[in-house]
DNA sequence: CGCGGTTTAGGGAAAACCCTCAATAATGGC
DNA sequence: GCCATTATTGAGGGTTTTCCCTAAACCGCG
């Protein structure tokens, strides 16, 4: 029985190495490969893998809330987040977005197929460097019973207000997510008022500190 | 004659992965790894390869610093810069250190092999994309020296910048500083146009890059 | 003294903003 | 199954802000 596995990188490079490793284990595929968030989700939908192994930063639906969308739709498919950044907020987020998995990419390749194995038998693999964080976040118990205000935003108004912070106009949300220019306003509003930010620059911001977005991109 | 080629990229899977597609080509063979700018600096002068695959962004001695010095020292050893931005600072600064390529990590494989032949043929291989950050900048004339596009600004400029990335609405702004919105208007115009960036959400992650301000505010 | 950059500013078109309203799901509780 | 809530979609219509082009006054430097 073969691990059918999606990859999903905004580089082609990256996905063309990590495909080569991969298909050298017998029993592993690599059936499709993303380039944003939004084919993830929609190739996800499409074929179904086992295993996605998630870039972090993408464009257009970052990893964060691709995973949050997939695993909320197919509670089965396991996502393993493969991110350069041992960044606290990155781990936690995609944690809580329900990644089985977080792997650095500094890691040796050995580490990646353990993880597919260990999240396959339904186990959490985090490399070394990222265990202490998850750890630490738990100790000092600051999260539990927090709900921030970013919680009261529904997916696609993280999903508009993503694509705001990457410097995309109305319109052109409106474009990329095939709805009225009317529709991308009101949730925009929604998410200014949900907030409680009126102006583009500290909604920005305020997508960075959720890791929303990234500064390089 | 086989090309011997050393690869530095601080992620080792990329590493592993860069090395196994390059293996692939017959006359290539890849003799050397390294994390960092000065391990890279340091196999070079041990093992004096033919092309070294640089990330720009490295620990400890970058991409564009290593290049410098390993141009300087070694001018018959071709450099092809491998980055995920085609950040402009990122692109000149590296082609002025000596690099002789300019790949983006988004490429396709094949586009490494042809690189690493269009350099040992003494030629230069920049990514699209990559290219008219080049053109515009020396039709544009402001390149030869290192000023980076930030220094272009006046003072006044930044400041305007700063309070925008703030958040502040142009008329607020204009309060601030005592002249017309108008004014404010036109220094935004000015800052976006020599930024070449038209947006207050890439505005904004500009100057947090810059240190103009700061996310936690 | 003119050249280039800075700082100032206006006019018109485009886009964002702000409010209200509303239809169609989908969700979740009783 | 029914009802309340929320999510997603979209419209109307008016105000404000941004965007783009143009341009004048100023100022330092060669």
């Amino acid at each position: 029985m073969t691990i059918r596995i999606l990859i999903a990188d905004d580089h082609q490079i990256v996905r063309q190495g990590l495909r080569i490793l991969l298909e050298k284990e017998p029993d592993m595929r690599v059936v499709a490969e993303a380039d944003d968030g939004r084919a993830t989700v929609r190739l996800v939908r499409e074929i179904s893998p086992e295993v996605v192994i998630m870039d972090v930063a993408m464009p257009d639906l970052n990893g964060i809330e691709a995973t949050r969308q997939i695993v909320a739709e197919f509670p089965k498919i396991k996502v393993i987040a493969l991110s350069m950044y041992a960044d606290q907020r990155f781990v936690l987020n995609m944690l809580k977005a329900g990644a089985s998995g977080y792997l650095l990419k500094d890691c040796a390749f050995e580490e990646l197929t353990r993880a597919i194995r260990l999240v396959m038998a339904h186990k959490t693999y985090l490399s070394p460097g990222v265990t202490d964080i998850v750890v630490k976040d738990y100790t000092s118990g600051n999260n539990s019973g927090k709900p921030s205000v970013f919680s009261t935003l529904s997916p696609r108004e993280r999903e508009v207000l993503q694509l705001m912070a990457e410097g995309k106009s109305t319109s052109q949300i409106a474009g990329l997510l095939h709805v009225s220019v009317k529709t991308i306003e009101t949730h925009r509003q929604q998410v200014m008022h949900k907030l409680n930010i009126h102006s583009v620059a500290e909604l920005t911001k305020y997508a960075l500190r959720e890791g929303l977005t990234f500064l390089e991109t």
